[in-house]
DNA sequence: GCAAAATAGTACATATATGTATTAATAATT
DNA sequence: AATTATTAATACATATATGTACTATTTTGC
């Protein structure tokens, strides 16, 4: 069956946006935040003194968007935003205390989300499943 | 590998977000609607008459998300609402003549992305893909 | 060294979604 | 028939994203 007769965009979709709803639920509820603020508290954590051109690159998201993120953050005390000092136009954005407990807090409810998708894939088609996603990434993007 | 090793959750956002950006930007262009508006066009063409409850439930979304869609919809010209006869607080839904347009305008651009998808992931993959993908949806809704 | 080009980030209009609270109408129950 | 519960839709606050236009720097190329 081809990608049109499986309706495969739109069953992407809706995985996507079911999961997404889930954990969002999860997550706001047991961490204190939404699964998009989590996945730029990774990367800042990752690589602290980040700026927004890097997370929007990473996240492959407009510059704007990355913008109002890291503003919500910084408001939730997640986060700090410092002018760089070898780029007056950038910013250096840090994780703070309180944002690395909320990212403590968010392990548990993410690793029962991958509990949940083990047991109803299976290693095998895990691995498939990752695979098959990333060609799709490195066709689209 | 596990779902949490291969960073399931990301990829499948990922893969989800990049694709949805592409298909918008060329249904926008080719066709003057969004993915999303096409979505709801498409139940409203296969389902005449149609009210907000059941695209709330087809789509699985907030019936909140449902009335600003419609709305906008209706603004667009694409849809009339009329106020049901049997149930006054339902309406029933319609595609109208630039609706069912648009629509036939936006074939041609999802059959193209189909056509990727396609070639990107062969025909076994692309099955055993919509299966998983049916799986994780049946799990997660 | 300076004008032009590129880069980092913001502003703003718009679309899409959630979730809770509310209104109006219908259905069910006593 | 009257009360209660349920259902259909909207209102509103909030989060997340796009894309274009703009400002302020930094870098490049002559």
């Amino acid at each position: 069956m081809s990608a049109s007769d499986e309706r495969l965009y739109f069953l992407l979709q809706t995985a996507a946006h079911l999961i997404k709803k889930r954990v969002d639920s999860d997550l706001v509820k047991s961490a204190g935040l939404t699964t998009a603020q989590a996945g730029v508290l990774t990367i800042i954590i990752d690589q602290e003194g980040t700026n927004h051109t890097y997370l929007a690159r990473t996240l492959r998201q407009q510059k704007s968007s990355i913008t109002t993120m890291a503003e919500r953050l910084e408001k939730a005390g997640y986060i700090t935003k410092k002018k760089s000092d070898t780029d007056k136009r950038s910013w250096e954005l840090k994780v703070t205390k309180s944002g690395l407990e909320a990212y403590q807090r968010m392990r548990k409810p993410t690793d029962q989300l991958n509990a949940i998708v083990d047991e109803v894939l299976k290693e095998k088609r895990v691995s498939a499943l990752a695979n098959d996603l990333r060609k799709l990434i490195k066709v689209f993007e």
